[in-house]
DNA sequence: AATGTTTGACCTTGC
DNA sequence: GGCAAGGTCAAACAT
């Protein structure tokens, strides 16, 4: 079983890639033997191991049957390894104030009525379609991400200012829209396969509408590089920021960042015990106590603490 | 010279 | 296979 799949899992660039981790079977056993099928199942291996020895006794197919059971184990624990980092990855390396937990896995290929809320008050909207997954029902899984922005109508640029790096590689008029549509793709590391589609709405031409494909496999160039004040003047700083809407104050802990910060991005509609509730979030006590609480939290989880050594030691040279 | 943009041609995909 | 539309390439051009 373990060297039948351990595939039909995401790399960053979304291309599909098979691990086969050789769990539970000698290394030169068949290595010339068809892999990553993609739908092979545990019966499949059954039935092949059937061919190979047609006159197996009950008792051979017991023992079989018990390696099988404990081999599937532990396909099974790495497979929930595996996918735990990765989702910590991809939800550290969102676009743009991604990050949150997916509402859905399992969206639906063709896009739903799409979330739809106020950003801020220069009219921003935001559509966020969760998980586009290809209708032949592949492995392959590309996040497609809608941004509405409300531009000048008289700006001609199909420029939406997301802090990332973007190369325009091509433009187009499309049959439903007289407005060209921008290609881009992502400038900043040359094996980011992000792009991103620029196009002016046909309803409203003072909106643009972005829309980007995959995801970023590095860290936000702007936040990458940022040095918040509070953690450049040696506080007990917090790799966290907080913003504030009208449903209250969002912390977002933001692991990318180096050093890290605490930053009230707007607090200009908050209430007043909001505001106070900022200032002592902001507070260096407040920052330790929630770095402390963090750092039990993480290391009181067995499962984070085996996949960061397990990450560790794959970093190792030579391991 | 290096880098980014423009734009016509070409490729891919679905019908 | 033909067609249409979207997507990408790459030479020419601009900065």
């Amino acid at each position: 079983v373990a060297e039948a799949c351990m595939c039909c899992f995401w790399t960053m660039d979304t291309a599909p890639v098979c691990l086969d981790l050789m769990v539970g079977r000698p290394m030169d056993h068949e290595p010339s033997r068809a892999r990553c099928t993609g739908t092979r199942t545990e019966a499949d291996v059954a039935s092949s191991a059937c061919g190979r020895a047609p006159s197996m006794t009950n008792d051979e197919a017991k023992i079989l049957e018990a390696k099988l059971a404990q081999v599937s184990e532990e396909n099974r624990k790495l497979t929930e390894m595996i996918a735990y980092l990765y989702g910590n990855q991809v939800s550290r390396q969102s676009p743009d104030g991604e990050g949150q937990p997916r509402a859905s896995t399992a969206a639906s290929p063709t896009p739903p009525a799409s979330k739809k809320r106020s950003r801020d008050s220069t009219g921003e909207a935001e559509h966020v379609d969760v998980d586009s997954p290809l209708s032949n029902g592949t492995c392959r899984r590309i996040k497609v991400k809608k941004v509405c922005t409300r531009i000048d109508p008289s700006d001609t640029s199909l420029v939406v200012k997301d802090g990332y790096q973007w190369r325009k590689y091509g433009q187009k008029v499309t049959r439903d829209n007289p407005s060209p549509r921008a290609y881009f793709r992502c400038a900043f590391a040359p094996s980011c396969r992000v792009k991103k589609k620029v196009q002016r709405s046909a309803e409203d031409s003072s909106v643009v509408e972005a829309t980007y494909e995959g995801e970023h496999n590095h860290p936000h160039p702007t936040r990458a590089g940022e040095l918040p004040s509070c953690a450049t003047q040696g506080g007990g700083s917090v790799p966290c920021s907080i913003s504030i809407n009208s449903s209250g104050p969002t912390i977002t802990l933001d692991l990318t960042k180096n050093g890290g910060g605490v930053q009230v991005v707007d607090a200009g509609e908050a209430q007043p015990d909001m505001k106070k509730v900022c200032r002592e979030v902001a507070s260096p006590e407040f920052q330790r106590a929630l770095v402390e609480q963090m750092a039990r939290e993480l290391t009181g989880d067995q499962k984070f603490t085996d996949a960061l050594a397990a990450a560790i030691l794959r970093k190792l040279p030579d391991y």
